[in-house]
DNA sequence: GAACTTATCGCAAGTCGCCGCAATAGTGGG
DNA sequence: CCCACTATTGCGGCGACTTGCGATAAGTTC
């Protein structure tokens, strides 16, 4: 089933803007800001509102298809769900942020899991503190 | 040395606005947001504008008096940097905070360190996921 | 304690993200 | 192919900051 049907299953509907996000997202390698989208959405249509780009990006989170991570800033990281899962550590001085292999986290998870009944979700949440270049 | 004394040898000013988002910061057991600092000072004090308790915050915060977090949304918490520290579960589906102890991360800040040379603020950082009401 | 330097303030305006609402347009059924 | 239903859109406006700027006032010097 392709992703157009699998929405219209779930009683939703596919709209070219939605169907931009989606490319916009799979243009993109990493994760990206709303705001970007929708700048390289509107430089070729012009006409689609802001709004629809970040209602978009809840629908498509609600379907499955992307999710969202908050750095140490007020900006929503966007990316596609199936991109490779990894941690995050942002550094609160540079600002520089790093990925890190997902099972560095698993412990964590797991202890969080058993005594707290708490489902982390690794790759929605970001570490901060200062990176090896700034904690001199 | 005192407050004022500590933030005037640090080239800074102790101006009443200051003192005022200080005494808000104290009184607030748990972490709170920059609008409600600033709704309860300008209850009193009508005439201290909002953007004034940003730039305060951020002052105090440059001077290491007060940090703050970013939790599952775009709203940025403040609390004392002398307030007992600890880790921040949040529930992505209901939005419910819950505090653990510190302790519980500090595996995964020893790993962090020594195999990235990052030191993590785990007061700082929120671990987002699902509570055990919401994972059912 | 008056002069002076400049951190800080209040105000107005701008930004980014979100939301209500009326108009629009995908969809399934006939 | 047409209709009814309602998910979605564009737009205007709000919330939470953020920033530029001229005025104000802490702190320092003389």
């Amino acid at each position: 089933m392709n992703i157009a049907d699998d929405i219209r299953a779930k009683g939703r509907r596919m709209t070219v803007q939605r169907r931009l996000v989606l490319d916009a997202l799979r243009r993109t390698r990493h994760h990206t800001t709303a705001e970007e989208i929708a700048r390289s959405i509107r430089a070729r249509y012009p006409q689609i509102d802001p709004s629809t780009v970040y209602r978009n990006l809840e629908a498509l989170e609600e379907l499955g298809y992307v999710t969202h991570t908050h750095l140490d800033d007020r900006i929503t990281r966007w990316r596609r769900a199936d991109a490779e899962q990894h941690g995050h550590l942002v550094c609160r001085r540079c600002g520089a942020e790093q990925e890190i292999p997902i099972d560095i986290l698993e412990p964590l998870a797991r202890r969080l899991r058993s005594e707290h009944g708490f489902r982390a979700d690794l790759a929605h949440s970001a570490v901060v503190g200062l990176c090896s270049k700034c904690a001199g």
